[in-house]
Parts: structure tokens; C-alpha cells; sequence
RNA sequence: GGACGGCUAGCUCAGUUGGUUAGAGCGACUGGUUUACACCCAGUAGGUCACAGGUUCGAGUCCUGUGCCGUCCACCA
């Protein structure tokens, strides 16, 4: 073994071999309870972030746990087309060709697209194999897959059939860089600071006298088709039908009342233009108003905007009106103002809202998702995130499904040529085309993305097939296990997967009635949601592509080793709170796997084991007669370790159960009882038991860490003859109590009390090595302590004498009657030690040392016996309370009594 | 405008039903080539638990209010 560990080649290496060896397939072995998880598919053209690493790890690491625990697990790949970003960027390819999809047409653009999905797409799946992620890389499944895309096809046709889907001209969110209707939860609302104009209309009754409204669109004004005033308002008694002039395009629009108008902003009164605001839309509706509609689909001026203004930019326009107006004196004031816009996901500016024909979706299943979530048939992690569930839920409005796009899954639906579309008379919806085909041209659009992964955890495992279904084992792995994401897309992709397995999994396809609860616990895609935090830089930002704050995780890989990055993130990642990502943690990763290695180096250098090959053997290896109290307390913490990290697990608390892990390793085992076992290397037979029991910790460890840090702990489970042949993923760690059973048939029943002896010995070690430090000789090693105590500090003392003069460094304890004078002292809970020194001591600097420390300590004794001196205290507190605070008290005044006698002895 | 989260050592965070003297890692400082590891070891310093009230024998922990930071939702043009 080299002295540092040195990743790449061993990661390499192992999961060539893991695969070879089909590790990570996922098998239906009906005598073995299923895990499974599905990936959340990343875009195909995608590349690894830090998100994906900190997602892909804990997905990893519940899988390599379930493995661990005898599960038949299957963790599920994938990727996802993801239609606006992959056609955006084959177009940005396109258009450096000097080309475009349009003059590409469709057939010629999907081949093209096609080529460049293959060409860059799957990079992702190899890099999260230098991750170390054990998915079933053989049940790879892509959105567009033949397979999958009738999945998607067949989900349409059947909501349709089930009255779930409806074709309908309304108000959309239309992006004017992509040029397509976009769904509610792609649009992000962005506080922006716009200027609000007051402009006057001239009441066409009265001329000479206007009214003013206020507006942020100005460029909207040639659409306006009538004023509106809440019905209530007193300012105006008698304007509700009176005419106005519009200002720009001039013609007469009339005034009108309706609730939805605020009274108290602005003016009052509101221009209404229902062709481009989602109320005026409605207003526009309820009054019988006439909709005009001024944009082209890229957010430029059309003719209805009259000569002045067609063709020009949406926000140009605005410039030119507000110009006009000035002109012809109907503009009154402009002002800041504070609002929120609507931006595309995508593209980043501002959306359009637009009057067009789209297909939409009411979201079947809703009230049996809410009561999934709530009946706690499916567990969120952490908790809160169920309010926001709900409370989407709650609210929910009609999906629109439909894109103007060629990427993606193209609507399975057909219109006679040359009748309207919008008479559903002349419409074939159906997994096929029609047999008269010369008769129907298909929809142009695709459906949004979402709609086909909302699919994901069904289609990928088979439906609606039966035959894929049975091969894929449906039936066995669904429901998943558990899903891992980040809570921004619990509206893009948790709740509407839940909706769509409530409504496609099983059968009793038509009913519309609420599904009985046996019937949502069979259906629903998962049982359990871990929501990790979003990674941040050092400053708090956001980690992102244009702010260039993201590491690049290959990079970090080839720096620390993908268990050192493993390791570090997930060291940080609290539960479902954000991330601050900082490379020095990933640093610490690092350094915890060399320090692992380290130590096991160190066992190998001790001797080669006679046989680790199993739990047994190490154990048998064992003498019960050479057993020592450090024995028994680090077996002990083991075991407690053991169930702690049980424990943790059950609540997804991930970096809890690494620190469980770290702080037996790092401190009990390191620190502790790798150094008490270095003076016991001398004896022969003690030895044996010493390394038996180090071999029983190092497995038990490499175990524990497996799935955090699964290559390094692979390499020396062979390394250190644990394996036998066999990879590490199929061993259990087990519980606290299986070790403890197991130890206890071979004769060795753990005593609890090594557990406070040891602790006392430690803290014993602790104040000595101070005492040596701030006398400037923590490397002498020949130094001698006396100590007086009682008759039990002095058998511990005598008992573990050899470990404490080898940890402090010292050359013997002597017991002493009485205080020796003039000697630097402390006072341990193995009685109050005395520092021989032959030089001279510093009486003042030690006085003031020892003073200090009684003072602090009469603070405390003060404050106990004012508690115990409180008789509501001693009457109303818990009797182990009050007792606990007497022996509190005593322990700290016979201390006290120590210190006063060490100082006294310093003269 | 609503909802949720955060505020504990210089930094990042633990602190589970209120109960002994509030912890860890990193960083800082001091010392160190002892039979693994300097990617290491030993030691030291460092905290009015955001603020203000309240409940209680007892509050970092529970309640009310305030402030700051962050996220999500919402049709005030």
C-alpha cells in the first residue's frame, strides 16, 4: 500500500468491474423485497453540475445501502428530450451553419436534431459513472424512445377519451424568443422597476373634457376596446356608458363598470385591451368585448397597430406611443413604478400574453394526490414541503400541453383538411393516424415536456404494454421506493407524476369517482420524497452557467477523488436546507478517505490477519482473557454507532449519519483505540486480540461508509482480506444488537461501565497533555506525575497505566500521600496530578492558573446551590433533575477542594 | 399581499419531547519528523444563542411581536 491514497486509478478500475459484474442490475427476485428509485432524467445534452452530484449521491447511496440490507434494488437512468432547451440549442448550432429549421423544414430539422442529441447527448451518463453511481445502465430509458413515446401517446388519447383534454382559444403565456405558449409554472415573475403612465381620453359626449387612465403598456392602446370603472366608485356617477376617444387609432370606445377593477390604483380607471392582459381578457369577456390582437408571434407591432407603429419591437412601440402622446398632449404624467413581470424560463424576457388555440389539461386525480400526500401515503422529507404541495393543489388551474415546437412528442391528433379546427366535429384523436389519411393533417405541435415525464416512474418500468410491463417487473418495482429532488420542481414534475400514476396505474380507467385508499397506496409513484437544498456559491448565490460561480465537479473528481467529492458534499448538505459550497469541504473528503486509507495501512503494517474472510473467524481469533476495558468501550461505541446511523437513515438525515460515522472513526478509533493499541503490539497473544478486535472495527467502518464513499471502501475490503472474493455491496453493516448478540455467543459480553472508565481515562490524558504543553514540554517524554486519589482512581490508574504514559507521554505516576509542594497541578476525575519537575517552577504563573480555575469553578458551585437552594426548584423539578444537580454540585466542590489544596501546595 | 425557511464561535453548521457548565469541523494561534497518516498529531483562544416582551422552578429550545437575509405563491393595470 502506497503512503497516500490515490483515487483515479482504483475508481476506474473498480467500476469496470462493477459492471462487468453486473452489480447494479436490477433483478425481480420475488424472495427479496424491491428498492427502486428512478433518476430524475437530466436534459440528454446535459452536462454534470454540482446539483447532480449532490442529487446523484444520495440516490446512490440509498441504493447501495438498500443492496447492503439483502433489497433487490434497481436505481433506473435515463434522459429527458427536454424540448425548448434542446431545440434551442440545435437551433443556435443551426443558425452558425447559416441555416434555420424553417428553411430545414420539419422532416430534414428532426433528423438534424436527432444526429446532435447523439452526438452530445449521454455525456452525462458518463460522468455520473466517474461519480461512482450504480444505476442499471442497461435499462436506460430516453423520453423519445420508441417505447416511450407511445407511453406518452397513449396517456393522451386516454385523458382525452376521459374528458380530461379540451382544444380551446384562451389566454396563454407566448414566449416571443421561442415562439411558443408556455404553462403557468415556465414563467418567472421578476420585480422590475417600469414607468406608469397617466394618459388622458376624450369623452366623445363632452368634448373639451377627458379621463384619465394609468397604464404600464402604452403600445397596448390601439388595441383598447373600452375603459372600465368599478361599479361601486362615487367619482364618477355618471360615465358608465358615455364613449371615449382612443388615443392612438383612433375610434370611439365605450365606457364600461366591472368589479375586477381596483378603485385605488392609479387613476381608477382602467383601459381594457383583452388581447394582451389576462384581466382585461376576462372583463373583456363578461362585457361581449371585441378582442384585437396587435402582435406578431415575435412581439412585433401588426397592422392593427396602424402604419405608425407595425413592425416595430413591442418595447420600441412603447417608445414611439409614448412619444405620440406627448405630441398630441394626452399624456399627463409618467412615474416609477414597482411591478412584477412575467419573464420566460427559457428565453428570459418578458412573456406575451396572447390570445391562442391550445390544447389544455384538467389535472385528473387531484383531490386523491392531495390526500396521498396528507394521509401520509407518500412522506415528504422535510415534512414542510407538503404545505406547499397542498397548497398548489389547492389552486390548481387547466395545463396548457401543447408547444409550437418540433421536439418533442407531436399531439396525436388529426383535422380534416379544410374544415375548422376548432369544431371538434372535424377532429381524430388516436395512438395511430387515421385510415383515410389523405384526408387529415396532423397538429403541428409537440407536447410540453412535462407531459411526458410526468410518465416517468410508469413508463420507464413498461406501461402501458403488458409485455414490458411483466419484463420490466411494473408490478415489482412500483411503487418506487423513494424519489430525490429539488423542490423547485415539485409543481413541473412530483405532483403531476403523482396525479398521473393515481390515474394510470391499475384499472378502472373510466371512473371518475375518488379512488379508494387501497387503491392510492397501489398506485402512486413513490412512497417517499427527500427535496435536497439548492448549492450555493461561498457568497449565497445561486450556482449558475451565467454567473460562472459553479465548479466544475470532473474537475473536483480529479482533484479529490470522486469518494473525496462524494464525501465533502454530502457532508455539508444539512436536510432540505440550502447549500453553501465550499472546496475545502471537498478537501475534507479527501483527507478522510487518506486518513482511512491510512489506518488500514497501518493494520496491514501490524501483520496480515490469519482470517478476515468472515465475521466469525475475526472473532474467534479473539481471548477473552486478553480482554481489556478498551476492548469492551470501543465494541460498545460500535454498536452504538451502529444504531445511531440506523436511526438517521430512517429520517434522511445524511450528514448526521456521516458524522455518526466519522466521529467513531476519527475519534474513537484513530485517536483512541489505534493509539492504546500500540504499546499492546509487544505481547503476542494480546496482540492477536488487539488486531481482532481493530479488524472488527475497520469492517464494520468500511461497511458504514460504503455507500458515501464506495470505491476507496471497495479497495480495502479487498485489501484487508474482508472480501473472500465478494464485493462489499452485499454486506449489511447490521444493527447494534446483531453485533452485540454475535459477540456475546463467542463468550463476550460487553461491559457498559468501560464505556465512563475509558471517558474518564481520555479527559485524564487530556488534562495532562495540557499540563505538559503550557510547561513548553509536550515533547519531553521522560517526564513524571504524582497523583493522590482514592483507592478506585487508583486501580483505573494502574489499570490503564501503559496507555496513559504512552498518550501523555510520560515516563510514571507515582502515588503520593500527601499534596507535594511547589508543583504545577491538575485535578482530573482520576484525582489531582502533579507535575515533577526538576527545574524551577514558575509559583506566580501557576498561582494564577490554579486561581483562575477555582474561581470559574466557585461561579458554577454558586449557581447549583442557588437552584438547590430554590424550593420550587427542588419541589417541582424531575427527582433526576434535583439529583443530578446534587451530584453536580459535590463533584464541582470536591474539586474545588482539589484545586484549593493544589494551590496550597504550590508554596 | 400571503406562505415557508434562516439568524448559535471569525466561517459553515449541530443542538431530537424545555433540564447539568451551549457542541463539532474548518480557520486562527502555540508546539510537534513519538511503531499509519503534515491530506497528520497535541494544545490554546474564541459565543448577551438577531432583538424585545411573555410562559416556567428553569428558555438556544415554547408563545407573541420586531428586524434583517433567502425562497415560493398571488391578475393591482
Amino acid at each position: 500500500m502506497d503512503k497516500a491514497y490515490s483515487p483515479q486509478e482504483v475508481e476506474n478500475r473498480l467500476y469496470q468491474k462493477w459492471l462487468d459484474e453486473e452489480c447494479f442490475s436490477g433483478k425481480i427476485s420475488e424472495n427479496k423485497d424491491s428498492y427502486s428509485i428512478v433518476i430524475p432524467p437530466p436534459n440528454v445534452t446535459g452536462v454534470l453540475t454540482m446539483g447532480h452530484v449532490l442529487n446523484n449521491t444520495i440516490q446512490d447511496i440509498l441504493t447501495r445501502r438498500a443492496r447492503q440490507e439483502g433489497h433487490s434494488v434497481l436505481w433506473l437512468p435515463g434522459t429527458d428530450h427536454a424540448g425548448i432547451a434542446t431545440q434551442t440549442k440545435v437551433e443556435q448550432a443551426l443558425r452558425k451553419e447559416g441555416t434555420s429549421r424553417r428553411d430545414l423544414g420539419r422532416e430534414k430539422f428532426l433528423e438534424k436534431a436527432c444526429e446532435w442529441r447523439d452526438e452530445h447527448g449521454g455525456i452525462i451518463f458518463k460522468q455520473l459513472q466517474k461519480l461512482g453511481c450504480s444505476c442499471d445502465w442497461e435499462r436506460s430509458v430516453h423520453t423519445l424512445d420508441k417505447d416511450y413515446s407511445d407511453a406518452v401517446l397513449e396517456a393522451f388519447v386516454k385523458l382525452f377519451e376521459r374528458g380530461y383534454i379540451y382544444r380551446g382559444k384562451r389566454m396563454v403565456n407566448w414566449c416571443p424568443v421561442s415562439l411558443t405558449a408556455l404553462s403557468d409554472e415556465e414563467v418567472i415573475m421578476k420585480p422590475q422597476t417600469s414607468k406608469l403612465y397617466k394618459i388622458r381620453y376624450e369623452i366623445v359626449e363632452s368634448p373639451g373634457q377627458y379621463v384619465q387612465i394609468s397604464t404600464t403598456r402604452p403600445e397596448t392602446i390601439m388595441g383598447d376596446v373600452a375603459l372600465a370603472i368599478h361599479p361601486d366608485d362615487e367619482r364618477w356617477p355618471n360615465l358608465q356608458g358615455k364613449f371615449v376617444r382612443r388615443p392612438l387609432q383612433p375610434t370611439e370606445i365605450p365606457i364600461i363598470a366591472d368589479a375586477a377593477v381596483e378603485k385605488d390604483f392609479g387613476t381608477g380607471m382602467l383601459k381594457i385591451t383583452p388581447a394582451h392582459d389576462q384581466l382585461d381578457f376576462e372583463i373583456g369577456q363578461r362585457h361581449d368585448l371585441q378582442f384585437v390582437d396587435l402582435f406578431n408571434p415575435d412581439g412585433s407591432l401588426n397592422e392593427f397597430a396602424g402604419a405608425d407603429f407595425e413592425g416595430m419591437d413591442r418595447f420600441d412601440a412603447r417608445k414611439a406611443a409614448i412619444e405620440k402622446l406627448k405630441a398630441q398632449g394626452d399624456l399627463i404624467d409618467e412615474e416609477t413604478h414597482e411591478n412584477n413581470v412575467g419573464f420566460s424560463e427559457r428565453a428570459d424576457v418578458p412573456i406575451e400574453p396572447r390570445l391562442s388555440e391550445q390544447w389544455f389539461l384538467k389535472y385528473p386525480r387531484v383531490e386523491e394526490a392531495k390526500q396521498a400526500v396528507r394521509d401520509g401515503h407518500i412522506k415528504f422529507f422535510p415534512k414542510r414541503w407538503e404545505k406547499t404541495y397542498l397548497h398548489w393543489l389547492e389552486n390548481i388551474r387547466d395545463w396548457c400541453i401543447s408547444r409550437q415546437l418540433w421536439w418533442g412528442h407531436r399531439i396525436p391528433v388529426w383535422y380534416r383538411k379544410g374544415e375548422p379546427r376548432s369544431d371538434s366535429v372535424n377532429w381524430f384523436v388516436g395512438i395511430n393516424p387515421p385510415d383515410d389519411i389523405e384526408n387529415w393533417e396532423q397538429d403541428e405541435d409537440v407536447l410540453d415536456t412535462w407531459a411526458s415525464s410526468w410518465l416517468w416512474p410508469l413508463a420507464t418500468l413498461g406501461w402501458p404494454s403488458e409485455k414490458a410491463m411483466k419484463e420490466k417487473g411494473l408490478d415489482y418495482f412500483y411503487p418506487t421506493s423513494a424519489l430525490v429532488t429539488g423542490p423547485d420542481i415539485i409543481f413541473f414534475w412530483v405532483a403531476r407524476m403523482i396525479m398521473a400514476g393515481l390515474e394510470f396505474k391499475g384499472d378502472c380507467p373510466n371512473e371518475i369517482s375518488l379512488l379508494p385508499e387501497n387503491e392510492i397506496s397501489k398506485r402512486i409513484p413513490f412512497k417517499e420524497v427527500y427535496f435536497t437544498g439548492i448549492i450555493r456559491d461561498a457568497d449565497g448565490r445561486k450556482m449558475s452557467k451565467s454567473l460562472g460561480n459553479s465548479p466544475d465537479p470532473l474537475e473536483l473528481i480529479a482533484k479529490y477523488g470522486a469518494d473525496g467529492l462524494r464525501h465533502g458534499i454530502m457532508s455539508i448538505a444539512p436536510k432540505g436546507q440550502d447549500i453553501r459550497f465550499s472546496e475545502e469541504r471537498i478537501e475534507q473528503g479527501r483527507n478522510f478517505c487518506n486518513k482511512l486509507w491510512n489506518v488500514c495501512r497501518f493494520r496491514q503494517m501490524s501483520g496480515s490477519p490469519k482470517d478476515n474472510s468472515n465475521f466469525e473467524f475475526i472473532c474467534s481469533r479473539l481471548d477473552q482473557s486478553k480482554f481489556t476495558t478498551d476492548d469492551h468501550a470501543i465494541l460498545l461505541r460500535l454498536s452504538q454507532t451502529l444504531d445511531e446511523v440506523n436511526k438517521l437513515y430512517q429520517e434522511y438525515e445524511f450528514n448526521s449519519v456521516l458524522h455518526a460515522i466519522y466521529h467513531f472513526f476519527w475519534t474513537d478509533f484513530c485517536d483512541w483505540y489505534i493509539e492504546v493499541s500500540k504499546p499492546r503490539m509487544t505481547d503476542s497473544e494480546d496482540k492477536e486480540t488487539c488486531l481482532a478486535v481493530q479488524d472488527i472495527c475497520i469492517r464494520q467502518i468500511l461497511l458504514l461508509l460504503h455507500p458515501f464513499t464506495p470505491f476507496i471502501t471497495e479497495e480495502l475490503w479487498s485489501l484487508l482480506g474482508y472480501a473472500n472474493g465478494k464485493t462489499i455491496q452485499v454486506f449489511s453493516p447490521g444493527k447494534g444488537a446483531d453485533l452485540l448478540k454475535k459477540l456475546s455467543e463467542q463468550g463476550f459480553d460487553l461491559k457498559n461501565e468501560s464505556l465512563e472508565e475509558v471517558s474518564k481515562t481520555r479527559e485524564l490524558i487530556t488534562l495532562l497533555r495540557a499540563l505538559k504543553a503550557e510547561r513548553n514540554l509536550a515533547n519531553n517524554r521522560n517526564v513524571e506525575f504524582f497523583y493522590i486519589g482514592n483507592s478506585n482512581d487508583e486501580t483505573a490508574i494502574n489499570h490503564n497505566q501503559s496507555s496513559i504514559l504512552a498518550m501523555v507521554g510520560a515516563a510514571a505516576l507515582k502515588k503520593a500521600e500527601a499534596a507535594p509542594t511547589g508543583l504545577p497541578a491538575t485535578v482530573t476525575p482520576l484525582g489531582t496530578f502533579f507535575l515533577d519537575l526538576s527545574a524551577g517552577v514558575d509559583i506566580e504563573s501557576e498561582r494564577q492558573r490554579l486561581t483562575k480555575e477555582s474561581e470559574s469553578l466557585v461561579k458554577i458551585i454558586k449557581g447549583i446551590e442557588a437552584k438547590l437552594g430554590n424550593s420550587s426548584f427542588v419541589d417541582k423539578a424531575p427527582v433526576q433533575i434535583v439529583e443530578g444537580a446534587k451530584t453536580q454540585l459535590a463533584d464541582n466542590q470536591s474539586k474545588l477542594q482539589e484545586t484549593h489544596e493544589a494551590l496550597q501546595a504550590l508554596q
